[in-house]
DNA sequence: CGTACCTTTGACGGCTGTCAAAGGAAGTGG
DNA sequence: CCACTTCCTTTGACAGCCGTCAAAGGTACG
């Protein structure tokens, strides 16, 4: 069902209505498509930047260990998503990529994407929102991570997931895909797996939610969004902030020949 | 010293050399420069995106306050930041931004840099870049704000920080300029302005560095690197991953030609 | 049937928040 | 120049969340 169009197309489409020279150009440029198990290493951390991966199916994630062998969980990626949008305009990726579970990738190089931004600001501006909403993922984690406790900031990535699923596909919050370990929780939140595992036993008892092997089970969604504080803002896609002239093309080219006289 | 240049030059100068009509194109976006105090509101958060600021002279942040009247502090900015610039795509202000110290500010509209990207493929990319870097910033906070006790995430901040001014004009590490309040930082640290107080305590008893009301003063600089465990390839400004033709105009011309019948 | 990974449990300790209060430092108005 | 306010810093007692260490039981997969 999710073959029916490629990624990048999705992942674009989120933003924008595509015409048919943009869905070419796309095209083009998203190659290598393939089958991954889980646990492949897209890159490691410190390797040069040279193509980013496009997420069609399965979950990947971005990461750094430490000096002590702890793991830190940057990003999840779901379908749909830009696997390291925000390391290409670096030499070097920051933070390795791996597959959370098989999934299927597919490539666009660093240099398909410079061609991109040549060629056309409808799509450049897609890629920014795109990376723009990556960016805010990180920042509501920080500040869950900062203020809240292991049981708030748990119960906020189970419906930021929820949420973000939801908008691939209609995910019933009652049951619905989660193939993270307690040990992955606890390197993406910054706990320890017993503690991810003391949270989850606390949320189970009180009849919130619990945590299979690979789905999670909601039972009580008002008082799970009550834990959580979620305010779904961050997850915008709407672009109305930048007006008309980016969504609507025709109305772009006007804008673009009134205003070009600045230049 | 800092007024020879307008502050946009400066931010898109880290990643590039500008040619003549860059400039003047940065030039006219570049509006309502003025001087304004500490605590001033740029925006608050819920506000429609209009504008974006640009830090000529002085600090900022951008910050949440939630229900309880916690503060979550997001970014600091510095002079050349642009503030809100990981905004833009969105129709609204995720977070509020203000002067943390008195300043200098100048203003470019959502419309021009939708303007920018249209017409300038180099500056698009340098403005890709800086938003990639603010967001660096984010992670790494985030990835120290989970793993790292109060001890290591002020001594990395500070590092941080004076790496950050360092850009801008030679900074001694023994002595620089650091306005933010005990109570600030513990609300971008996501710590107690208690626990902050303790924790500064220490690192002067244990002859580190000593934090005055406007500046700090560090007395050990190899140990308080080791604190903080700091690794700065996470602020690098060079754009060697998007290869030559981005960086020389000329050849990024040959190179669009060539591969303009990709489209 | 064995191995590897994941989950669960318990005891203990420390980092950090909370609450409360008081002492500087800077700016303002009289 | 002094009184006053406001913000910032400092200190102490106490409690709790969560990390650490250790071990055992489950579950999937070959």
């Amino acid at each position: 069902m999710k073959h029916q169009t490629s990624a990048l197309l999705s992942c674009m489409e989120r933003f924008l209505v595509l015409e048919a020279d943009e869905k070419r150009l796309l095209g083009k440029m998203e190659t290598g498509q393939r089958w991954v198990p889980r646990q492949t290493l897209l890159w490691e951390a410190g390797s040069e930047v040279e193509r980013l991966f496009i997420l069609q199916e399965g979950w990947a994630c971005t990461y750094r260990d430490d000096v002590d062998g702890n793991r830190q969980i940057m990003d999840v990626l779901l379908p749909g998503d830009i696997v390291g949008l925000q390391d290409f305009t670096f030499p070097r990726h920051f933070a390795a990529a791996a597959m959370l579970t098989d999934g299927e990738v597919s490539c666009i190089s660093s240099q398909d994407i410079g061609h991109l931004i040549h060629v056309s600001p409808r799509l450049t501006i897609a890629l920014f929102a795109a990376m723009a909403r990556q960016e805010t993922l990180v920042t509501e984690r920080l500040a869950m991570g900062v203020h809240r406790d292991a049981r708030s900031r748990l119960a906020h990535f189970v419906v930021e997931i929820h949420t973000r699923l939801n908008k691939l596909a209609q995910t019933p919050l009652a049951s619905f895909e989660f193939p993270l370990s307690q040990s992955m929780l606890g390197q993406l939140l910054g706990l320890t797996h017993v503690h991810v595992n003391r949270v989850l036993a606390q949320l189970e008892a009180d009849k919130v939610l619990k945590k299979h092997r690979h789905h999670i089970e909601v039972f009580d969604a008002r008082k799970l969004r009550e834990i959580a504080e979620f305010d779904d803002a961050y997850l915008d896609d709407s672009l109305d902030g930048l007006g008309d002239y980016l969504v609507n093309r025709e109305k772009a080219r006007l804008w673009e020949e009134k205003t070009s006289s600045v230049r």
